[in-house]
DNA sequence: AATGGTCAGCTG
DNA sequence: AGCTGACCATTC
C-alpha cells in the first residue's frame, strides 16, 4: 500500500512527529512530499504536510488522506530539509518550521458545521434550531445554547458534525469572456437580434473583429446581467482566469543603467563576482560607511546572477523596506522583482509568493521571512543592514535570517553578502577570524565628507537653566535651517505621547494589573496601555493612591516634542512619523513624499526614520536623547546605541550641502556615543569586544535562555531551580549557568517569569538536553500550568 | 489543540 | 439513575 507520512497542523509537543496515512489510489500519482493535504486526525480534519511517501508490501490499518490541498508541492526538497535543520536548531515544532516558510494565506482555516443526516427524526428543539436549513455553523448552535441538544442528536444519529479545512488565502480570479462565433455568424446574429435587445446587440458588437479572443469582462463594458443572458444563449463563453493582485498597479518604472563603479567599489565587487562565477559558497561581510554605495554593489552582483540564469534574494529590515528602497531594484530589474513586506495584504503576499514559486521573477526583496523564498537555483543572498536585530524572529521558530541564508547558500553553493555600516560584533568578529570574508568600503561615493557631529551634555544645559528638551546649540541650528530653507530631521526613540505617568505628590506610577511593567500613556485616547499583554484602561485624572490631582506625564514622546516645538516656533511645519501616524497602509510613503516635496521643515520621528531616507536638503540631524537605549538591561545596549547614532548621523548631508549632527545626551562620556560621533567603527569594535570578553557575552560565548513561567512565583522559581540542577551536570565545566533569577519583566499576563542564561562555547549535548527538558515539561507541565520556553542565541533577554 | 472517555460528586 | 465538570489519554 502507498503511505504518506504527514506532519499535522497541531503545534504541541505530543503531536510533533509524523503520522502515517494511506494514499487512496485515486491520488496515488499526485501526492508528493511537500504538499499540503487534509487528513482525519482523531475525530476531526486538519491540514498536514506530506514529508515523504513510500510503498509498503504489507497492508496495515491506516486512515486515508481526505484530499490534497495543492496540485503541486508548495515546499521542495531543499525547503523540507531546511525545515529539519530549523526544527533541530531552534527546538521548535516541525509544523512551526514548515509554516514559517509559507505565506500566511496558506495557513489552514477550520470550521465546524452541524448537518441533518435525514436518517432519524429530529427532536423539536433541534428542528427549531435548523428551521428550513440543512446545515448550521457550530458557533450558531453554541450561541443559542443548544450544544447539549446537538450532542444528544448526534449520538442518536440524526445530526452529523462536519469538519472542514480550507486554505485561508484564495487565488484571485477574473471573469473572461469570449464570443465563440465566427465573424460572419456574429454579424448575422447581431443583425437578427430582436429590436428591444439593445444592450445585447451592443455587447456583441464589441466582439466584431475580435471574435474568438478571450477578453476580461471588465474591459468589455458589458454588464454582468447582459453577459449572463448572452452566455445562456451560448453567444458568449465565460471562464475564470487566475490573476495576481497588483500592489504596484498604475506605477511604471523606467529602467536605469548600472552606475560606473569607483576604484574601491570595483575592488570590493571583484571577489563577489568571482564566487558567483565559480558557484562557490562564501559569506562576505561588506562593511561600508553610509553613502559608500553598497546598494550599487548589490545591484551589479545581482545582474551577474541573473545573467547566469540564477536567482537572488535580498533581505532588508522591515522599517527600511520603503518604496524608495525597493524602487532602486525595480528600476534596475523591472518585472523581474517581487517585493514582500508587511504592507501587503495576505492575498498580495500570496500572489508575490506564487510569482516566485513559478519562477516568474528573478529577484526577491523582502523582510526576514523572504529568506525562505521558494527559488530553486539561488545564485546570491544579500542581507542589508545585517546588524539589525529584527532579523531574529522572536516567536517560534526562533531563527535568525542570517543563519538560514548561510544554510541555503551552502546548499546552492552561492555567496552571501552581509552588508552594514555598523556590522554586528558577531559578524565582524567572524570576519576577523576569517570565517567570513571582510570587504571594506571606507569612502563615501564622490568623496562627500561625513557630517560634523556635536555632542551636547544635557546635564550642563540643565545646570545653566535650560529646562527644555532642546539644547541651545540644537535650537539655534534648527532656527538657522528654517531661515535657509533647509530641512531638519529630529530623532527620538520613544513612541506615544509620554511613556508613563506619575503622581507628583506620592510618586505612584500606574502599572499593568497583569504584568510587572509601568503602563504607557497614549494621549489621543487618553489611555494607559500595557505593551506586553495589551491591557488598556482610561488614564486617571486623580491619583488612585492619594487622590492628588498633580499627575505628571513623564518621558518625552514624539507628540510632546511636536507640541513644544510648535510653542517655540509657531510657524514651523512638522511631519511626525511614529506608530500613531504611520498606522494606515501607505501612510509611511505619503509622509515621506510630503517631506521630499518640501512640504515640511522638520521630520520628527522614532526608529523608523533612522534608515534609508536620502533627501538632498537635509542638512541637520538632531538626536534628542541618545541614551534612552543605553540603560536597557541588555548586554547589546552599547552596540545598539552606537549603531543607531551612526545610522542617524548618516542621514545628514548626503548630497551637495554639508551636514551637521547634534547628539543630546546625559552621558556624553560613554564610548558608544563618543565613537559614534567620530564614526569610528573599528575603535568601537575593539572597546566593546573588551567589555564582552570580560562579561562572557557573545561573540566570545554563545547564549541560550530558558524562561519558566507559572501563576505562582514560588512554583516558577522552584521549577527553574530544578531545571538548572538537571542541566548543569550534563554540560562541560566550561559552560556557565546564570540564575535562575526573576526575569527583568517578572510578570506578564499574570504569570511569574524566572529565567536562566547558559553561556557556552562548545556544548554538543546542549540541544539534546534542552529538548529533553522541553519534552519533560510538555508531559508534566501541562497539568500544573508550568510553561517552559527556550531561546537559542536570544536577542531579547527580558 | 481538541476531543471523547472515565469517574467522582451532586441532584431529585 | 442521570447529569456535570475535572482530568487525562489519544490522535496514523
Amino acid at each position: 500500500m502507498n503511505i504518506a507520512s504527514v506532519v499535522v497542523d497541531v503545534a504541541v509537543r505530543q503531536t510533533d512527529r509524523p503520522f502515517d496515512y494511506e494514499i487512496p489510489s485515486r491520488w496515488e500519482d499526485m501526492i508528493q512530499p511537500g504538499m499540503r493535504v487534509i487528513v482525519p486526525f482523531g475525530p476531526r480534519h486538519v491540514q498536514g504536510f506530506v514529508l515523504e511517501t513510500r510503498e509498503e508490501a504489507e497492508s496495515r490499518k491506516l486512515k486515508p488522506i481526505v484530499e490534497p490541498m495543492d496540485i503541486a508541492p508548495v515546499l521542495n526538497k531543499e525547503l523540507l530539509s531546511l525545515a529539519d535543520w530549523l526544527t533541530a536548531e531552534s527546538l521548535c515544532f516541525k509544523i512551526s518550521a514548515l509554516q514559517a516558510m509559507l505565506p500566511a494565506a496558506m495557513k489552514a482555516k477550520y470550521s465546524k458545521h452541524i448537518r441533518i443526516t435525514g436518517d432519524h427524526t429530529l427532536s423539536q428543539e433541534a428542528q427549531a434550531l435548523f428551521g428550513s436549513r440543512e446545515e448550521i455553523t457550530w458557533e450558531e448552535a453554541a450561541e443559542t445554547g443548544a450544544l447539549a441538544e446537538v450532542r444528544r442528536e448526534v449520538k442518536k444519529g440524526s445530526l452529523d458534525v462536519v469538519y472542514s479545512v480550507k486554505s485561508k488565502g484564495q487565488k484571485k480570479t477574473i471573469r473572461m469572456v469570449q464570443c465563440p462565433l465566427s465573424e460572419e455568424e456574429l454579424a448575422q446574429t447581431i443583425h437578427s437580434m430582436p429590436k428591444n435587445a439593445v444592450k445585447q446587440k451592443e455587447a456583441l458588437q464589441f466582439f466584431q473583429g475580435i471574435a474568438g479572443n478571450w477578453v476580461p469582462l471588465k474591459e468589455t463594458g458589458i454588464s454582468s446581467a447582459v453577459a449572463k443572458a448572452l452566455i445562456e444563449k451560448s453567444l458568449l463563453l465565460e471562464k475564470q482566469e487566475e490573476t495576481y493582485r497588483d500592489p504596484l498597479a498604475g506605477r511604471t518604472f523606467e529602467l536605469d543603467q548600472p552606475l560606473e563603479l569607483t576604484q574601491t567599489q570595483k575592488a570590493v565587487i571583484e571577489p563577489i563576482l568571482a564566487k558567483i562565477k565559480e558557484d562557490q559558497s562564501e559569506t562576505f561581510l561588506l562593511h561600508g560607511v553610509t553613502g559608500s554605495g553598497k546598494t550599487e554593489i548589490y545591484l551589479q552582483s545581482i545582474s551577474e546572477v541573473i545573467k547566469k540564469g540564477q536567482e537572488a534574494i535580498v533581505l532588508v529590515p522591515e522599517i527600511s523596506l520603503t518604496p524608495q528602497m525597493t524602487d532602486r531594484f525595480k528600476q534596475r530589474f523591472g518585472d523581474d522583482v517581487a517585493v514582500l513586506h508587511s504592507g501587503l495584504s495576505t492575498g498580495e503576499k500570496y500572489d508575490e509568493w506564487r510569482k516566485i514559486s513559478r519562477k516568474e521573477v528573478k529577484v526577491v526583496v523582502g523582510a526576514r521571512s523572504a529568506v525562505f523564498a521558494p527559488f530553486e537555483n539561488i545564485g546570491l543572498i544579500i542581507i542589508d543592514e545585517e546588524h539589525e536585530t529584527s532579523y531574529k524572529q522572536e516567536e517560534n521558530p526562533r531563527y535568525h535570517a542570517r543563519d538560514v541564508a548561510i544554510w541555503r547558500s551552502s546548499y546552492y553553493q552561492c555567496p552571501v553578502i552581509l552588508g552594514s555600516a555598523t556590522p554586528s560584533l558577531e559578524s565582524f568578529a567572524r570576519a576577523k577570524k576569517g570565517v567570513y570574508k571582510l570587504l571594506t568600503l571606507s569612502e563615501r561615493v564622490n568623496d562627500r565628507p561625513l557630517p560634523s557631529v556635536d555632542i551636547v551634555d544635557m546635564r550642563e544645559e540643565l545646570r545653566e537653566g535650560n529646562r527644555s528638551m532642546f539644547s541651545r546649540n540644537l535650537f539655534e541650528k534648527i532656527k538657522d535651517r528654517l531661515q535657509k530653507g533647509e530641512q531638519t530631521v529630529l530623532f527620538l526613540n520613544k513612541r506615544g505621547y509620554s511613556s508613563f505617568i506619575m503622581c507628583r505628590d506620592c510618586g505612584f506610577v500606574p502599572e499593568c494589573p497583569n504584568c510587572d511593567v509601568s503602563m504607557t500613556y497614549h494621549r489621543h485616547r487618553h489611555q494607559l496601555k500595557c505593551h506586553y499583554c495589551g491591557h488598556e484602561e482610561l488614564s486617571p485624572n486623580v491619583c488612585p493612591e492619594c487622590g492628588s490631582e498633580h499627575i505628571r506625564h513623564f518621558g518625552t514622546g514624539t507628540q510632546k516634542v511636536e507640541e513644544e516645538l510648535l510653542k517655540l516656533l509657531p510657524e514651523v511645519r512638522i511631519i511626525r512619523m511614529d506608530v500613531d501616524t504611520t498606522g494606515t497602509k501607505g501612510a509611511h510613503e505619503r509622509l515621506l513624499k510630503r517631506f521630499a516635496d518640501k512640504e515640511a521643515d522638520i521630520l520628527l520621528g522614532t526608529q523608523m526614520i533612522a534608515k534609508g531616507l536620502d533627501f538632498p536638503d537635509i542638512t541637520l540631524v538632531g538626536v534628542l536623547s541618545a541614551d534612552t537605549m543605553l540603560h536597557l538591561p541588555d548586554f547589546r545596549a552599547a552596540e545598539k546605541t552606537f549603531q543607531l547614532l551612526t545610522q542617524v548621523s548618516g542621514r545628514a548631508g548626503r548630497h551637495t550641502l554639508p551636514g551637521e549632527v547634534v547628539i543630546q545626551t546625559y552621558t556624553p562620556e560613554h564610548y558608544s556615543i563618543q565613537l559614534a560621533a567620530d564614526q569610528h567603527y573599528e575603535a568601537f569594535y575593539e572597546q566593546e569586544m573588551q567589555v564582552r570578553k570580560a562579561g562572557g557575552y557573545p561573540p566570545f560565548y554563545f547564549l541560550a535562555l530558558i524562561t519558566v513561567s507559572h501563576e505562582e512565583a514560588i512554583t516558577a522559581s522552584g521549577e527553574a531551580n530544578k531545571i538548572v540542577a538537571n542541566i548543569k551536570p550534563e554540560l562541560s565545566p566550561a559552560a556557565v549557568m546564570l540564575g535562575p533569577v526573576a526575569s527583568p519583566i517578572s510578570r506578564i499576563n499574570n504569570r511569574y517569569r524566572w529565567q536562566c542564561l547558559i553561556k557556552y562555547k562548545r556544548e554538543p549535548k546542549l540541544g539534546t538536553v534542552l529538548k529533553q527538558v522541553l519534552e519533560h515539561y510538555a508531559k508534566q507541565g501541562k497539568s500544573n500550568g508550568l510553561m517552559v520556553s527556550v531561546d537559542i542565541h536570544p536577542y531579547v533577554l527580558m
